[in-house]
This record gives structure tokens, sequence and C-alpha cells, in this order.
DNA sequence: CGCACTACTCCGCATTGCGTGGTAGTGTCT
DNA sequence: AGACACTACCACGCAATGCGGAGTAGTGCG
């Protein structure tokens, strides 16, 4: 089994609940992510991710210059990324939950 | 938000989840699925993943004349399927677990 | 100069759920 | 009989999205 079907559908997430902690930039949100359990992200998808979250306007964007490297594209959550993290945040639980009453049995509330 | 991409990499799991419960043929079983919690799941999805994981060798598939209609097709979990429902579960809880941590914080081991 | 590491981007592919529409069997109402 | 409704399944094309590979740059090391 392959998490990368899992994770269509909640990298945004994923990506939201990183950035909620505050605004850092692709690179190191990938190493967040990977020590975070999601060791198989790659780069791309991230990037993706995060690109399509500031297309959505739920991201702010600032360039940095590094003084290790090329410049930095931080992002930060916006009103509508924090509004929008908790409503994914509420789905993602109320899925969990129904996949986990289906997996364990038919107990519980 | 929308539980379509959510349901990626899952409906599989979930439809063995509801099989190892015993044999049902496809259209009980999205009845199921949308009692359980997915309500949107879609008919087509559903008989395509039964025909995707009778193709991979998880499902005993066995057609029954019915009284009440057309014949059904009758599927169960044969051993690779049981396996394949441990694993996957494994995976997802491990993937569960992953997702609180990030959405709730730091803590927990 | 070549290599490694950081940092970001583009392109094309594969997977997979969905919507629409189609086939087919049975029963009901007019 | 004809029109519908319900049951039961399937095919086709679409859309979303993560991934792999390749590319562009900047800095620093041997």
């Amino acid at each position: 089994m392959d998490q990368t079907q899992l994770l269509k559908g909640v990298l945004d997430t994923a990506v939201l609940a990183v950035l909620r902690h505050g605004r850092t930039y692709g690179y190191d949100l990938v190493r967040q992510l990977r020590e975070s359990g999601f060791e198989g992200v790659g780069d791309a998808s991230v990037y993706g991710t995060l690109r399509r979250l500031f297309g959505g306007g739920y991201l702010t964007s600032e360039i940095v210059p590094s003084e290790e490297g090329p410049a930095r594209k931080y992002y930060g959550l916006n009103g509508a990324g924090f509004d929008m993290l908790e409503q994914s945040t509420k789905t993602w639980i109320g899925f969990a939950d129904t996949m986990s009453i289906l997996l364990q049995g038919e107990e519980e509330e």
C-alpha cells in the first residue's frame, strides 16, 4: 500500500496545518512534512500545492533573499487560509471517524 | 471541502472493510457505504473498485440470480483480500495518526 | 571546474472517483 | 400494451492531483 493515493486531498490540509505555526518556504515545508510522517512526499507536489493554495487566495507570499542559496519564497496563512484549515480539519475528522468505524466494527458514537 | 479527493485511495479499503462482514453485491455495497457516512460515493466508483479488486485477485465473485430484478454479482474476500485489508488498515491508521498530530499540535507519541 | 546543497519550477504521466448514459430484468399503474 | 420505477451492472470520458524527471539558479568546497 502506498500513501500516494491517501495523500490526495489531504496534502492541502497538511500544508495549511504546518503553515499555521508560522510562515515558511517550500523547501523547509517539504522537510517538515517528511519528518512528520509523510516520508514520501515529492517536492514538486508540495510546491504545486503551495501555488494552488496561493492562487486560491489562501496564502500570503513573500520573496526573501537568503544568504545560503537562492531566494526563498515564504508563504503564510491569511484569514481565508485559517478558515480553510478549520473547515478541512472538520471534514477530515468526520472522514476519519467514518473510516475508523468501518474498520473496527460498528460501535462508537 | 469535498470528500471526493479524500476518498481516493480509501475506497478500496472501505469496500474491503464492508466485505469483511460477508459477501454482498455492488448495489448493496453502495447503500452500505452511503449509510456509513460516504454519502457521496458514486455507484460507478464502487463498481469500478470492485472490478479492480477482483482483477487484482483480492475478491471472489459469483453471479446469483435474483427474484427481484437482474442477477446480482456477489463479491467476497479471499485470503489475499483479508491480507490486503489488514495491510491497508495499518497504513490508514499510521496515516490518520500523522494527520491528527499535524492538525492538533505536536504532542502525542 | 566539477560537485553538492539549497530553492524553486515545468512537463507529462498514472491513478482514481465522478457524471452521464446505456443495458436489462421485474413489478405496478393506467 | 405502454410508461415508469426500481433493481443491478457497466462503459466512456473527464477532472483533480501526487509523482518523477529534468531544468534553472545561487552559494560554497575541493
